[in-house]
DNA sequence: TAAAAATGTCATATATATTGGACATTTTTA
DNA sequence: TAAAAATGTCCAATATATATGACATTTTTA
């Protein structure tokens, strides 16, 4: 699983504390999901994503396999 | 948030229990991710959709607010 | 229409996402 | 170029997704 928040939170001007407010998350967890260091729960991806006004599949990248 | 699981499902002629196999979790995590009982893993998520051969947007939709 | 399969559900246990606090390091700003 | 802000990280605690086993009920099939 990749994902290109940091990208598109930097196109926006936030920082990862502004989304994890936000989202009503920690600022850890933000960082953690950034950094592939656990996987989210499927809600707060889409809060992420509508947050960076995109789609979930354009943030999130699964591989299959 | 709200799910297709099950229409998708029954389209594809596939139980609880296969698509809990094919994706490597008990058929209760199934069952509970299509009866809203909990939020699952993004990654769970992806499979379950790649499995019933939609977008994962098509099989969650979030309603934001 | 009885048997079999699928589903819903419950209880307990475990794995892991998420939290809160704190601090070091890196990056940005004045 | 120093101060401030943002980020990465660690630890311990908590919340919640997931597992396992078992059983009742519903749906499907022979």
């Amino acid at each position: 699983m990749k994902n290109y928040i940091k990208e598109f939170r930097k196109q926006m001007h936030m920082t990862q504390a502004n989304i994890a407010d936000l989202c009503g998350v920690a600022r850890q967890t933000i960082n953690c999901v950034e950094n592939d260091k656990y996987d989210p729960t499927l809600e707060l991806a889409f809060k992420i994503s509508r947050l960076l006004k995109k789609n979930l599949e354009e943030v999130f990248i699964y591989d299959s396999l």
